[in-house]
DNA sequence: CTGAAAGCGCTTACAG
DNA sequence: CTGAAAGCGCTTACAG
């Protein structure tokens, strides 16, 4: 390999030279920078990132923190993965993944290390673990996810409240005066995940401000459970007119179980959702929906955290994502 | 932050002694070591990892080379990032995680910067054009997934062939004598994915051996199409007794069509599959089946890199994990 | 067994 | 505008 001694005899120049064509922090004359350039494309040399890191203290490299509960599995979290990677490279800096085996210790020892620059956690929950060593430290990161309470460190997220509204609004400009909003189990609720709680509340919230009467109903998870509960509902006395979902169970069960008891949509009853971009791809989900925007959030996110390790200071907040509807012309006027 | 330096001064001892005691290989006098350990401890010292890896030339860093194409979403990939991610770290090294973003490009660039002393490729299909630059430059890689012929670079993956034999094996012991076999599409055998081919031909050769009557059912991976699919094969004349499936699609929505039609298994049908182990836990999937091994397929992915980076040399060869066969009592006696 | 010195490949004041 | 020197935090022969 070649190094920056290597080039910079080629060029007949000093190493310095050399490391000012490659920083650009220094005019360098057009002719000796072109020698240089040329020296470069000939000895095919590429800069030492871990060299170049002891030299400035500064990696140029970002931790992803990622969360793996088997219990929560989640189809999306890859797309988040590669998304946040993708935009982190566009921005100069490289990925170390981190799991997060040990929780909060391992996020204390990749900041004592120094080994990156700044970290990314993904899927925050209430509470998490992973926060305080990161105030502790004032080490520079960024939530994808929303703590309960405002940490101190940057947060992004989807405008699940917002989305909530939405959706309510879209019923309710359709005429419908009642609903059933089928929303997660109580585990979920209990789990820290506050999404769930944004979405329920403002859900609520801007149902009775718009005279919407919703009736909540919380769905179980499981395949098996799902579907019995989804029948369930549809067979009462009183099959609802129009859904709102917020549980992706539920609505990637629901096709079929609405297909099983002959049910149309809109016709027979109107369905909005708000859930994830995976799922929907996955199951092709024929409603009009707010889906989650992985490469948006994670964008964001990424760029925020560079724009801190830029020195850009600012109160640290909380950027929400606004919804986007998909219009799918699964709701009808009551 | 303090140093190698600080910790010397600390301990009374050279800084080369404190190097001694960190890496293990020279042997220090107990009484120095404990001072030394005792110095580390008081200042909260980590070694600067990017500091040993200049003086070593080892990154100690591994590369995880992940494709990510919206087309084939794939909810396992997350598994076996996580997984790679855990092992390697089990054994010492960081994983950077590079996207497939320029393709063959990326490969090239990562092991011309010397960011990473192996390689580990994900998703491997037929003629993977990340392959090329990889043996060109004789770096360290192992892959996951088989190439279409021999690359020269250690690959592992499950044994799809010996799991078709196992699945046909479990049909002809209970006595069927014919069954249908659930396919991919012609579009996937067409885009270089080997398994969809290794399984194929080895369950069509284990069939004729075995006697069993086998009729081929490509099936198709969109939801309503595959249901469709489904529904057709279970509504022709002679509906089958016994299927085997590789195809998630197929598989995933197999339960509910087969409900819908009112067909029990095993009474009406024996179904055995092979599917990854993430789709029959999102669904529950309640067949006997063999399925994917991502921690297993990844452990012994990441071992054998380090293996090879330790300087155990031997021929590259593709390892094959043994299939499993989860018992479901999903085949009844023909 | 311990320590002084050189070197890994860069960058960055500082002179010139 | 260019170059010589020092330094980033380690490790590793090499003397002692």
């Amino acid at each position: 390999m070649a190094t920056i001694g290597d080039v910079a005899r080629e060029a007949g120049v000093a190493r310095s030279t050399v490391s000012s064509v490659l920083t650009g922090r220094k005019f360098v004359q057009p002719e000796t920078r072109a020698r240089v350039e040329e020296a470069i494309v000939k000895l095919d040399y590429t800069v030492n990132m871990g060299a170049r890191a002891l030299a400035t203290s500064r990696s140029m490299t970002l931790g992803l923190v990622v969360r793996f509960h088997e219990a929560e599995f989640s189809p999306a979290l890859a797309t988040y993965i590669v998304a946040i990677t993708d935009v982190a490279r566009g921005l100069g800096y490289r990925m170390l993944l981190l799991t997060d085996f040990d929780g909060a210790d391992a996020v204390r020892t990749v900041i004592r290390t120094r080994q990156v620059d700044g970290l990314v956690l993904l899927s925050v929950v209430e509470n998490d673990a992973r926060i305080a060593p990161i105030v502790e430290a004032g080490f520079p990161a960024v939530l994808i996810g929303m703590p309960a309470t405002p940490s101190g460190i940057d947060a992004v997220d989807l405008d699940f409240s917002q989305g909530a509204r939405v959706l309510v609004d879209h019923l309710a400009d359709a005429g419908h005066a009642r609903a059933t909003f089928v929303t997660w189990p109580a585990e979920v609720f209990g789990s820290g995940r506050t999404y769930a709680e944004h979405f329920r509340s403002a859900c609520l919230e801007e149902a009775r401000r718009r005279g919407l009467d919703l009736v909540v109903r919380p769905s179980p998870v499981g395949p098996e459970m799902v579907r019995a509960s989804l029948r369930e509902l549809f067979q009462s006395d009183q099959p609802p007119r129009a859904l709102i979902v917020h549980n992706d169970a539920a609505v990637a069960m629901l096709p079929l179980v609405l297909r099983e008891l002959g049910i149309q949509v809109p016709r027979d009853c109107s369905v909005v959702s708000l859930h994830s971009a995976e799922l929907a791809r996955q199951f092709a989900l024929p409603y009009t929906a707010v889906e989650s925007q992985p490469e948006r959030v994670s964008a964001l996110a990424v760029e925020r955290l560079v724009a801190r390790l830029s020195g850009e200071a600012s109160e640290p907040t909380t950027l929400l994502v606004p919804p986007v509807l998909s219009e799918r012309h699964s709701v009808a006027q009551a």
